[in-house]
DNA sequence: CCTTGAACCTATAGCCGCTGTAGGTTCTAT
DNA sequence: ATAGAACCTACAGCGGCTATAGGTTCAAGG
């Protein structure tokens, strides 16, 4: 191997990514199976690092591990249209927006509860009593039916 | 068993929980066990269902289940200050901007990174382009060091 | 009284995306 | 030669459910 190529540990210090985490994507077929040494470790070289900035900088912008197995299917086959890149893309787009949503309604309530507390005994906390009526809150936006709020995860 | 008590279909419908959800609760130790008929099948009253959307609606606001652990001791003791109540309020409010932040930060880059696109071959997709190199993004935001923008569960 | 079928029961596995642990091997520097 | 850092595999656990398998109980209709 040549003598620029790096352990599992250097990868790890250049993407961001723990070594644990390499492991688990080549396990998964995210990364590709590198090259051993005699010792039976592993080694990389420039294909991986970008390979894995790739995943790891999707991965912030909070795309699914499957969305990004699309995207590296995608990029690496020049011959295919941009358009598939774009639709993954906006789908994700369109989730953050979700969750956006969601959150900012959660916030509006929390404040709202927040703000009417005005301390003293638990038997007139109002924290308390809005939770325990839902009726008390303004809108019925944090009724979730089908989880929008989830984003990224934490690499 | 008083004849307006449910069965654990029954709590359900009303909380809009799922049957298996009010059991895990029961399981963690969050709902209480409920007596049971002679056929070993649960029977709730007034009280369990009363703690059941307490769980529910805070759940729907995105309280994590130890913090939701936490309010119903608080709830159950009238003699303690609001204050704790109000303590963990903030810290979810706290925890609910950390992730709009984040998302924010998100939905921008995607969608400068979507405009910038305009269809043609993987070769020059901006989509790609951009994952593959974060140096091309506007912000480090999106470069999550302990992550801050999951949100609530879906109930 | 008997049957059907819905609703219940327990136990266990799986989801996502890691993260951590245990117990061992290999590499590098002194 | 040896210490200790970094590597290896394998597997368990996180949160918060959800789903499945394989069985039991209940209520209504005939």
């Amino acid at each position: 191997m040549a003598e620029r190529d790096f352990t599992i540990g250097q990868l790890a210090g250049r993407t961001g990514c723990k070594v644990q985490t390499i492991r688990y994507y080549e396990q998964i077929g995210l990364m590709p199976k590198p090259p051993r040494t005699e010792g039976n470790q592993r080694r990389y070289g420039a294909r991986h690092l970008e390979r894995l900035a790739f995943i790891r900088h999707s991965r912030e912008l909070g795309f699914p591990l499957d969305a990004i197995r699309e995207l590296l299917d995608l990029a690496d086959d020049p011959t295919r249209s941009c358009e598939a890149a774009d639709r993954i893309a906006r789908r994700q787009l369109h989730q953050v927006e979700s969750r956006l949503a969601r959150l900012q309604a959660l916030r509006r309530e929390l404040k709202r509860m927040i703000v009417q507390c005005h301390g003293g005994g638990i038997a007139d906390c109002r924290v308390i009593e809005v939770l325990a009526d839902h009726g008390q809150c303004l809108h019925e936006d944090h009724a979730v039916p089908g989880d929008a709020s989830r984003a990224a995860a934490s690499p």
